[in-house]
DNA sequence: TCTATGTTTCAATAATTTTTGAACTATGGC
DNA sequence: GCCATAGTTCAAAAATTATTGAAACATAGA
């Protein structure tokens, strides 16, 4: 839980990060996002890049996000890539420019089920086989009909959740 | 994500871990769980436990699952408070008996609500005078429409979310 | 109260995930 | 093709999270 977001189940000193050096209100949103990002498992650093797009009055290249976070070059390009990926910021190409300029897509609630979806689906796609066999398992070894009741009633909510996803539209490009 | 749960973002060579000595069924319907469970940001000792006692004929103790799981006491403490806290499982005391014995709750489903619930509630509730002091700041420094537009709309999304949470009762104990 | 049983705590260790940065790849313009 | 700019890759290092196990704690029953 991830989760997780991802409690410790005790919390333990811990080392301090050195602080960014963000104005204070920029600090707060990218402390929002990092919050938020952990509960769905998603990396401090792709949050932070997430939150700077965020909060920036104009779209912004890889060398700005990589100056103004002070992080390394693979974790800007890890972290471009999973937001692109995820279909959460899109590219503004100025004209005759090289580099990519990036902003928030305009719908934070599609960006988030992009990425609830990218978690889940693959998860309940992979588990339906699987609570098929643990339920004929079960049968087949005379399990009292309480395990198979519950066991049942896992694989129907399974079922139900795969066909709860294509309504929650638009699906990714590679579906 | 989830974390929750947790994808890296580049496949490596890990670790394996060393098999747990159950029956095939029982072993796949642990790996669904700790598949979900990474997805929640739980840990994987956690979903160990919830799989064992969802698939088991009769509540189990704690050596039971200590025995079956080949899991520390630690952990098998840790596991059994985190799943009791949130209201996953449920003791049956034996008459006469002192151990306590465990078996999950009825609802799934509730189950994993409170679980949600107890990662999600507190982040919004933090968030409330973040968002509140981010969006204040950002009109004292005359932010583009744009950004005040963007920080509003995550404000309305965090209320509205926090308006959701106590219609999905019931609410645990402790509030 | 004393003891034995059952459980929790938590510092140390192990396992896993994230970040870094140097080497590498790709491509536009000349 | 060649150079310079732009971005990617990935193995090693750092940071974080999970697990262990021994000692401490709690309490039912004698």
């Amino acid at each position: 839980m991830t989760p997780p977001s991802k409690k410790p189940l005790s919390a333990r000193p811990r080392r301090a990060r050195p602080p960014l050096g963000l104005p204070s209100h920029e600090q707060e949103l990218s402390d929002f996002f990092v919050r938020m990002a952990g509960i769905l498992g998603v990396p401090r650093s792709v949050a932070q890049i997430y939150a700077l797009l965020y909060g920036a009055e104009h779209p912004l290249d890889f060398d700005q996000v990589q100056a103004r976070l002070k992080m390394s070059k693979g974790s800007v390009s890890q972290g471009l890539k999973f937001l692109r990926d995820h279909e959460m910021i899109l590219s503004v190409k100025a004209k005759g420019a090289r580099r990519e300029r990036w902003q928030p897509t305009p719908s934070l609630a599609a960006s988030l089920v992009n990425l609830i979806r990218s978690q889940v689906l693959p998860a309940l796609q992979h588990s339906t086989p699987v609570l098929q066999r643990v339920l004929e398992g079960a049968e087949v070894t005379r399990s009292s009909p309480e395990v198979i009741e519950r066991l049942s009633r896992l694989k129907r909510w399974n079922t139900r959740a795969l066909e709860l996803f294509p309504l929650m539209l638009p699906p990714p490009k590679g579906s």
